[in-house]
DNA sequence: GCCCCGGCCGGGACCGGTCCCGGCCCACCA
DNA sequence: TGGTGGGCCGGGACCGGTCCCGGCCGGGGC
């Protein structure tokens, strides 16, 4: 039952008083640099490690941050996470976590905020995927910076914003179909009550519109059976096969795939498909998949620098960060027959 | 700059002291019904939140859990951190994060840990995919119960092992493939350094020795690539090509369908394939992948309910999961005539 | 020679809980 | 009526840091 030495320990041993010890771990510059050696000699030889509760409880300085995840329905998720915990990381914060999983109450994201502040965390970060979450946000006075890693957004003026930029992303997609030819292209949604999968339908209908090319559109969730199913649905509906589908990621990509090799339709030769995410082994799908990268981890980061800033003193912002068009054999002109 | 209220405040509200306050707050039983309701009125009318850092100070026990995520090999290993975060909470606990990214000496995970206790946390998990990483903690005495969630072992009595058994899976997988009367089947292994790989190719090379079967190896790294390329390889090399793959996980599974897609290869006509990992979208991949699924979120837990046990004096112990085959629509019964 | 100033260091009061110890009051029993 | 025991409550000493304030001492200006 030996506990830990403290700065009392400390000081005994180098002869000195513990705010002497405290100036020399804090870098407190009013220290003869012989005083500082031998504080440093004393702590070397005891293994003293500064108890960061107690510093946290006096100084209202915990050096954390909390991330709360809540939703699991964006299949990247965690991905996101480690993003954030890098960055905080590299920043010198801890990352203490809290999700909800499951359906969520907007008391719900309330509450765990407030078990999150009772923590003494600095800041705050929510990675939510829809808006029902968040919304509880909406008049919230906050007591420490919080950013809301998400599309969309909620009004409070006290909260920052980091998204990828979903609709662009959308766009980004149906442009390059469009550049190939088609003249109809079908959307097979992500679960609409995200944000996520709202925006990448408005980008599609904007898309579309500007085009004037004609578009179907099918409700799905982002799995890869709804993929399934809905390209299925496609393949018999009256409206006639169009020559590109959309997916609404590439789990339903990977659905949509598995549905027209049923069929006997061929990619990209019948239809051409696009996906959203560039998910890990996109690139070896049959075909490549083409699809649109978002760069996780850079949100996670980005989030966490916004995070800083505002303890900075910074007001709160939102920040867009562009996804990116990936290219590979799953889109192509279509025949020219059709 | 008015701060929150504290145990003082309340209990001037309530006409008692504040030991009284902590009485109620912490469900004493020697309080007054009476002087309970007066207690709870204050708190409810001051919103008074028990500061938990003040807590975890004087009682020592932070009521959170530290996990360390060292490297990022294993595709899956954000999806334990979820299970993790909701066992813990479940059982009371907070988490805190602290990932090792990229190249990690050994002295760098014990200095992890090293914060890690500083914050106090009450006992560790170690989420982790190679030994490496983890041949650190062998001589270490442990200040907090420590659980490793990871195949292998290191020679450290004061550790708990939660594992996912590798090797019974590797079995599942080629013993399904050896009922199906396939006599050579390769193995394209992930990332050797990692326990997994290592224990998945035992359990492969034990059942071929056991049915006196033919077996071919190839080393990869988890990746769809190394799938890609290995397939590509296995095509092309004078031994011929096997009736049956085993992959070293479903990434490399997807790849090898992309390869044998491009050589015109027949899954599972002219082979079979078999993954490992069950991920989100294995059921429509072209053909469904037969795999063998692990449950990443029990994984979780099972440590938190490892370590709770540690927590309240039990010894440490190891704990292996089994994983379950999936059959789906990659493999079939050899062709006769090969 | 005196005073002021600045560099260095120590005293001690917190932060907001927890918990041991001890005191009060009252019922019950002899 | 005095003793006693138990239920209820309060005093106060921590936990291990942070930080304001104040003291010591030596050097330089007048």
């Amino acid at each position: 039952m030996n506990r830990p030495p403290g700065m009392m320990d400390v000081a005994r041993e180098a002869g000195v008083s513990h705010i002497t010890v405290s100036r020399v771990v804090n870098g407190h510059p009013s220290v003869r640099p012989e005083t500082r050696a031998r504080v440093e000699a004393a702590i070397q030889k005891l293994g003293y490690r500064r108890n960061s509760v107690a510093r946290a409880l006096k100084s209202r300085r915990s050096s954390t941050i909390g991330v709360v995840i809540v939703g699991s329905e964006l299949f990247e998720l965690p991905r996101i996470l480690l993003g954030v915990e890098t960055a905080a990381k590299q920043a010198g914060y801890w990352v203490s976590l809290a999700s909800r999983q499951g359906e969520s109450t907007t008391g719900d994201l309330v509450e765990t905020l407030q078990r999150l502040t009772d923590q003494s965390v600095e800041a705050i970060a929510v990675v939510a995927d829809n808006p029902l979450a968040v919304e509880a946000l909406s008049g919230l006075v906050l007591e420490v910076p919080v950013a809301v890693v998400m599309s969309g957004s909620v009004p409070n003026p006290g909260l920052s914003f980091v998204e990828v930029d979903q609709e662009l992303g959308a766009r980004l997609a149906v442009r390059h179909l469009l550049d190939l030819g088609h003249r109809h292209i079908a959307h097979l949604t992500g679960a609409l009550r995200t944000f996520d999968a709202r925006a990448r339908v408005d980008g599609w209908q904007a898309e579309l519109a500007g085009a004037g090319a004609r578009g179907t559109m099918l409700e799905g969730d982002f799995s890869a059976e709804s993929g399934f199913r809905l390209a299925h649905q496609l393949c018999t509906a009256r409206t006639g096969l169009p020559t590109a589908v959309f997916a609404g990621n590439d789990q339903m990509a990977m659905g949509v795939l598995a549905a027209f090799a049923e069929r006997g339709v061929k990619v990209p030769q019948d239809v051409s498909l696009v996906g959203f995410d560039d998910m890990k082994g996109a690139g070896y799908l049959v075909p490549a998949l083409t699809t649109v990268r978002q760069d996780f981890a850079h949100l996670g980061g980005s989030a966490i620098e916004l995070l800083v800033r505002m303890l900075g003193g910074d007001a709160a912002q939102r920040q867009k960060i562009a996804p990116e068009l990936v290219v590979r054999h799953s889109t192509a002109a279509p025949r020219v027959d059709s």
